[in-house]
DNA sequence: CTTGACCTTCCAGTTACTGGAACCCTTATG
DNA sequence: CATAAGGGTTCCAGTAACTGGAAGGTCAAG
C-alpha cells in the first residue's frame, strides 16, 4: 500500500503519516522507487494512533500505548493507568472550560451589545468581578 | 515601575511581559539604564491581558479587545461579538472533551487493570467500538 | 511525448510562551 | 575598594503536533 491509500483508510493526512515516521512511531518499508510501502501492521498502528489521538492522548502517550499494544505480555493494569491519568486531565480541562464559560456568559449577559460604548465585558476584563 | 513589580501586580511572569512587548501588545517606556518603565496604563493593559488570557482568548483576540478597550467610541456590540464567538468555541471544546471522556470512561470501565494482558482499552483503540 | 496524479525531501511557520546563557546596573557589606 | 546578591537586559533555542509550500522524481494513460 502506498501512502495515499493508507492515509484514506486510516483517516489521517499523508503529511501526518510522514511525520509519524519521522518521529519513529511507524516504520514502513521502501519500494525501489523510494515510495513508502505500508503493511497491514502499519495500517493497524495508524488506525490505533488516529483513534488514540482523537481521544486526546499526546504523542508520547500514544508511543507508550503503542508499545503496550505490541507487547503480548503487557499487564492491562499498565494500560489502564495511562488511560486513567489521561481521563483525569480531560476532566480537569472540562472543569476549567466550564469555569471560563460561566464567567464569560455573565459578562456577555450584562452587555447591551449595541452601538453605545459602555461595555461590562471590557470592564470585567479590566478588573475582576466582585 | 520596573518589570518585577508590574509582573507581581499583574500576576504575569516577567518573561511573558517582555514577550507582550515584543509582539506590540504593550509599549512601556525606557529608563536611562535601559530598564523598562511601566506606567499605570501599562499595568492596566497587563491586568486586562492576564484576565482575557485566563478566559481563553487568543493573543489576537486580546489584541482586538485591547484596541476596543482603548477606543472610547467603540460599540459594545463589537466587543460582544468577539466574546460570543469565543464562547461558542469554548462550548464546542467542552462538548468535544465530554465526548472523549465518555468514550474513554467506557474503555476504562471494561478493563480489569490487573497483571493479565487482555485489555479492552487497547482493543477499543485498535478498532472503533460498535 | 506530455499531462496529471501520485510520490519524495526539505524548509519554514504556527501558538504562546519558557529556559538558559551571557552580560549590565544598583546597593549593601566586609 | 572588592564583591556578592538581586534586580535588569538581549538573544537563541525549544516546546506540541502538525501544516503549507517549493522543487523535483515516478507512473499510467492518451
Amino acid at each position: 500500500m502506498n501512502i495515499g491509500q493508507v492515509a484514506e483508510q486510516a483517516g489521517l493526512p499523508a503529511k501526518t503519516i510522514r511525520y509519524y515516521e519521522d518521529i519513529n512511531l511507524i516504520s514502513p518499508l521502501r519500494d525501489g522507487n523510494g515510495y513508502r510501502v505500508f503493511r497491514d501492521s502499519d495500517l493497524h498502528k495508524l488506525v490505533f494512533l488516529s483513534r488514540a489521538r482523537s481521544l486526546g492522548f499526546s504523542i508520547e502517550e500514544c508511543r507508550t500505548l503503542l508499545a503496550l499494544y505490541g507487547d503480548k505480555d503487557r499487564a492491562s493494569g499498565d494500560v489502564k493507568a495511562v488511560a486513567q491519568q489521561h481521563l483525569h486531565q480531560i476532566e480537569a480541562k472540562i472543569l476549567e472550560l466550564q469555569a471560563m464559560r460561566g464567567t464569560l456568559s455573565e459578562l456577555i449577559n450584562g452587555c447591551a451589545g449595541d452601538h453605545r460604548p459602555d461595555c461590562p465585558i471590557l470592564k470585567g476584563l479590566a478588573a475582576p468581578l466582585a
